[in-house]
DNA sequence: AAATAAAAGTGTTCTTGTTAAACTATGTAT
DNA sequence: ATACATAGTTTAACAAGAACACTTTTATTT
């Protein structure tokens, strides 16, 4: 088998990142197959013929999560002949941001969110992949506002700090923030209020523009209403 | 053939980048065979199933230059299934930066250097591989140094800062630049001075640390001798 | 030996962005 | 009405980046 010229076989995984019950979390599947058979693993599948590795990485999105608007980036490729034990299969890796609102969620036990800070062991090199994730996230976040991708069609400064944070994993000035936010390009305040459980109200916004300044970015989105 | 679940070929094609007679220059190869025979191509290869991917682009590239100190990167996959007509390859595309002074260069009628903002027309979709080089390696240049990578071990501010335009497309003020490379750090000042023609000669430095901050970028080096 | 040519080398000002840091305002619940 | 919880707001110091022109050094020419 080891034959020097023998192809390989090509999947894609994706990792798909959410924000959900104030925590950074991403969906993981349990393996029904040997190796790694219980074990967590990114969804993941192989390329069809017929279509690119976009079109491949949002067919693995949408059978899990049923999303239409999200942001879709290639992340890397992983090739090592070691990474799995029982064939040579070559993965690109993409990774995804997506609203919880979005989300047909099929929470299950086989198919559940985990927080990415804190995750179980994993199958093959998806801890890796997901580490690698969250540090690409990072650098696009210092480069334009990706995190709305993260939050609600409508939200609250605060809200949008607070996915900075989870993203970056640390605590932001408040003041800072929202002087950088509010001249960030595209988003839009609203006339509306958060209704609040027993504090003051907060402005909501929303973002019209989608200026992501990477070729490596593929926004794939269906708006549907603003 | 178009079976939805068969695998596919998967490559590693490697964009290979110098600076010769003061240009920025791409290494590119005659395609011998059909589709597009007789047109320019990217150097790559099958990935063998014992090695990486980063192994298979190091390989292809020893090929071409027999260079042993580098910079490279792992680019982008491309897998549009109407990328090629001949059959279905997926392409791990790699960017390598490699010195002029390093190469064994098999430069031929076949295999040759093309200046970056001047290309033939190439074959498949290696003029999008290309410019996406350009552009990942000017994002590189942003936040590190990794011109030096184009240089000789031994270099003048001057070659320098040429190298940067190159690679910008477009001049830069030599008093801020100066200041700006000064401050790099792995740079350091030798007490040789370049041999000039008929001019003031110039101060040479080299460049010791390597610090690239991006996770994405495999820097392999064999230091000869500094 | 003097003049010339060619590239090396050098500082300051202004603008812009970044960091740091604490109090007031507004609504709900009691 | 009071307490509570969160929203919202400004300024000063500092660092980083952009704009900008002349002097110095060497080799070559006359």
């Amino acid at each position: 088998m080891f034959n020097e010229t023998k192809t390989h076989e090509i999947t894609v995984d994706v990792v798909i990142i959410t924000i959900k019950d104030d925590a950074l979390k991403v969906l993981l599947v349990k393996r029904t197959n040997e190796p790694f058979k219980g074990r967590w693993a990114i969804p993941g599948g192989f390329i069809r013929l017929s279509e690119n590795l976009d079109e491949a990485a949002l067919r693995v999105l949408k059978e899990k999560t049923n999303v239409d608007n999200i942001y879709l980036e290639q992340l890397y490729t992983f090739g090592d002949p070691l990474r799995r034990t029982d064939a040579r299969v070559i993965t690109c890796a993409y990774f995804a941001l997506i609203r919880e609102e979005d989300v047909d969620v099929f929470d299950s036990e086989d198919v559940t969110w985990h927080e990415i800070y804190n995750l179980p062991p994993l199958a093959f090199d998806h801890k890796e992949i997901i580490e690698y994730s969250l540090k690409r996230t990072r650098e696009r976040l210092e480069m334009c506002p990706v995190a709305y991708q993260l939050l609600n069609e409508k939200f609250t400064l605060t809200e949008m700090q607070r996915a900075y944070e989870l993203i970056m994993n640390k605590v932001l000035d408040k003041r800072n923030f929202r002087k950088k936010a509010l001249a960030s390009k595209g988003l839009r305040e609203l006339s509306e209020y958060s209704k609040a459980k027993s504090k003051r109200p907060a402005k909501l916004y929303t973002f019209d523009e989608i200026s992501l300044n990477s070729k490596r970015a593929h926004f794939i989105s269906n708006k549907k209403k603003v």
